[in-house]
DNA sequence: ACCGATGTGCGAACGCCATTCACTCTAGGG
DNA sequence: CCCTAGAGTGAATGGCGTTCGCACATCGGT
C-alpha cells in the first residue's frame, strides 16, 4: 500500500518531482500541443535523463493520463468559479456556458488534450480517473440549470430519457428531472461543437467571427432553458 | 508545367504508384488512426524502401493533405448519395444529417483526419485544396435546406447575418436566405458536436445511446427546419 | 552505528520514426 | 545512340519511447 505516513524526506522529494514533472509536460503542451509532448524533451528541460522519468510515471500514457485529469480539474474550477461570480438563475447558466468557451480558448491545447484523445487507439485514457474528473465539470451546467424552472417538454422518447435518468443518477445533484439532464447534455454537445470546431481552425476559413456564432448558440440555448414549461414545444 | 500528354508509360506507372501509397496509408489510417501512420510501414507493405517514398510525396505532411482532401471527397459523396435516394424536401434533408452520421460512424478514423488535425501546429492543411472539398459538402446541407420553405426568423445580429451571408457567396448554390444558410452552419455544428464526442468515447462513458441522442438532435433540427415562417421563434 | 532494502539517477542500448544524401540503374525522348 | 530525368537503394542523422544493468543515496530497523 505504501501509505505515505509521515512523509520522509524522500516522498516529499517525490512528490515535488512528480509535479514538477507534469509542470514541464504541462507547459510543452500548451506551446504545441499533446504530440508535440516529448519525455526526453521534459527530461532535458530538467536535467535530466529520459531514464529517470520512468521511476515516476511507467510511460508517457500514464503522464498523459494525469495531465488529462488535471486539464479537466482546471476546467470544473473554472466553471465553478464563474457559476459562483453570479446570482443563481439565467444570469448563472449564461456565465457557465460562456465561461466554458473561455476556459477552452485560455488554453486550447488542454481543451483539445481533454476532448480529442489520439485518435486511433481502442480505448479511453484511464478512464477511472478521468470520469469523475467529467462529472465534475458536468455538474456546474446541471447545478446551474436546477436553479431554472424546469424547461418545456423535450420530448424525449421512453428509452432515452430512461438512459439519461440513470446517468443523471451519477450527479451528485440529486432529483433533477430528466429534462433538465438532457437540457444540460444538449448544452454540453451544442457547445463543444462550435468550441472543437472553432479550435480546429474549421470556422476561421469561414469568415465568421466565432464569438458571435457561439453567443449565438448561447442565446438559443438560455431561451430553451428559461421559456415557460407549458410553451408548445416542438422539440428543442 | 509538365503537362502529361500523351501519359507517357512512366508517368502511368507513377500515378498507380501514388494510388497505392494513398491506398497503403488510408489503410493504416483506418485501422488505427492518424497517428498510427508511418511512412516506413507503407513503404514496407510495398515492399519498397522508406526513402523511395520521398520521390512522390514531399513529407509524411503532404501526404496526409492529399488524404483529408480524399477524405473530405469521400463524405461529400456519401452526402450527395444520401440526398439523391429521398425526394426533396424534409425526408431529403433527414437522409442528409443522418448520412453525415453514418459516414462518421463507418469511418471514424477518417473523420477524425478531416476534424481534429493534429492539435498543435500553428496552421491548417494545405487550406487551399481542403477547402473546396469541405464546401462541397456543406453544399450537399445547404441544398437539402434550400427546398425547404425558408425558417423562421433567426434573430441573427447585423453583423454576423452579413459575415454569414458573405460565407454563402462561396457556395454553389445562389441565393440563399441568410437564415438558410444559419441553418446549414448551426445543423453542422450540432450534429458534429454530437458525433466528435460520441467517436472521442466521452458518450459512451454516459450509458446514453448515442444514436438515440443524435436522432433527437434530428428532430429539433428538422422542426426547426420546417416550422413555418411566421411562428413565434424564440431564437432557436 | 551499521546493514540490507528500497528509491533515485545514469549511460548505453534497442528498435522505431522522418528525412537527407550520394549512389546506381533504367527507361525515354531527341 | 546517348544523355537526361526519374525511380530505387543503402547508409546515415537525429529524434523518439522504452528497457536494462549498474551505481549511489537514503531510509527503516536492529
Amino acid at each position: 500500500m505504501t501509505a505515505v505516513q509521515h512523509s520522509s524526506r524522500r516522498a516529499q522529494r517525490r512528490v515535488e518531482t512528480v509535479g514538477e514533472i507534469k509542470a514541464r509536460a504541462m507547459e510543452q503542451i500548451t506551446a504545441g500541443g499533446v504530440e508535440q509532448l516529448s519525455l526526453n524533451a521534459v527530461a532535458r528541460s530538467m536535467s535530466m535523463a529520459p531514464a529517470a522519468l520512468y521511476r515516476y510515471f511507467p510511460s508517457k500514457d500514464a503522464l498523459l493520463a494525469d495531465l488529462v485529469v488535471e486539464a479537466y480539474d482546471s476546467l470544473a474550477g473554472a466553471l465553478e468559479r464563474a457559476a459562483a461570480a453570479e446570482p443563481p438563475g439565467a444570469a448563472r447558466l449564461a456565465a457557465v456556458v460562456r465561461g466554458y468557451r473561455t476556459w477552452a480558448l485560455g488554453q486550447p491545447n488542454a481543451y483539445l488534450l481533454v476532448f480529442q484523445q489520439p485518435s486511433g487507439n481502442g480505448e479511453q485514457l484511464a478512464p477511472e480517473r478521468t470520469l469523475p474528473a467529467a462529472v465534475r465539470s458536468m455538474d456546474v451546467f446541471l447545478g446551474a440549470l436546477a436553479e431554472l424552472p424546469p424547461p418545456g417538454d423535450l420530448a424525449l422518447d421512453a428509452t432515452l430519457s430512461q438512459q439519461i435518468a440513470r446517468w443523471g443518477g451519477r450527479t451528485r445533484i440529486p432529483d433533477l428531472p430528466v429534462d433538465t439532464l438532457a437540457l444540460g447534455l444538449v448544452c454540453w454537445t451544442r457547445l463543444h461543437g462550435l468550441i472543437s470546431l472553432e479550435l480546429n481552425r474549421h470556422l476561421a476559413a469561414t469568415g465568421i467571427d466565432p464569438e458571435r456564432l457561439y453567443e449565438h448558440e448561447v442565446q438559443a440555448l438560455l431561451s430553451l432553458a428559461t421559456t415557460d414549461s407549458n410553451r408548445p414545444s416542438v422539440g428543442f
